[in-house]
DNA sequence: ATAATTCCTAAACCTAACTTTAGGTCAAGA
DNA sequence: TCTTGACCTAAAGTTAGGTTTAGGAATTAT
């Protein structure tokens, strides 16, 4: 009755849906980036759009944000109230730039990648694509030119 | 004497070459994804293809890589001599399309993100992108329209 | 009404990927 | 030579992101 009437989900069902464990849902909640209610007896109870958090979760964890940065992130997101389209909206302004930048940069290194194992400079010690000159030590740490530096 | 001769380099010069702190190349070391030689003072000298190598495995952990996988992919390079052109290539076929993939999939997420913020599906009950008659439950588990699945 | 599920908390445990610490050794330059 | 900075090992500590365990309470099915 509880579950139909206030359109709520348990815990295992939150789980089923989103294939996340259970423990990882109650450690998420640990953690600040869900907070379900609980009934009468203590237990919790989801909103459905928790499957969307869950579902974001998921996405921005395989672009590399951390849990805590994926809580900042969802803090601009409505506490009580279901959150709408202009709520996801405000918080995606920056995000979609960020999520952009990641692909550019995976891009850039892959393709610089296929070019260096291409010329074989990544097994060889003088290569005017990654190093030349080998002159890098000057500019600071890192592996500049596979990262994105342009080797001046 | 010995570097200049044997164009081998430290641990401090490869460390402020690639920007890894020591510590973690020593660790790399213990997972065996680099096999310094030793001087007759029991001290590591690295050839310089290694900075290729720690450019190699962080640009991997970009990809989201463990270093066992690293380890894996840097296993088909040959062991005592330095990598050729060659080496690099044949290790690197099925490793390109794996980068590919992963781009693809992060390219896909972050398109049906947008378009989901733009509709304001991700906080609504019925979208018809995210979850159309809202019986995705019967398709098994994870955040399937958002990874890749289609909405039938 | 009772049995089988599902859920609860707290605390311990786990893996990956490192860093820090402690107690020394090696190498380079004045 | 001698001193200072770089290096060594082994072992313990750290952080993120969870999972497992133990002992019990709530819910659902029969």
């Amino acid at each position: 009755m509880d579950l139909y009437v206030k359109n709520e989900i348990t815990i295992g069902q939150l789980s089923a849906r989103t294939g996340v464990a259970i423990s990882a849902i109650r450690y998420y909640e640990t953690q600040g980036l869900i907070a379900p209610n609980r009934n009468a007896g203590g237990q919790r109870r989801f909103p459905r759009s928790d499957i969307r958090r869950i579902s974001f979760i998921l996405i921005c964890q395989q672009f590399g944000f951390t849990l805590t940065r994926i809580r900042e992130l969802m803090l601009t997101l409505p506490n009580g109230r279901t959150p709408t389209a202009k709520d996801w909206a405000k918080m995606s302004v920056g995000f979609r730039s960020e999520l952009d930048a990641k692909i550019h940069t995976l891009q850039k290194m892959r393709d610089n990648l296929d070019g260096c194992i291409g010329c074989g400079c990544l097994s060889m010690e003088n290569c005017a694509l990654y190093n030349p000159t080998d002159s890098a030590a000057e500019n600071g740490t890192g592996p500049r030119y596979l990262m994105g530096d342009s080797p001046a």
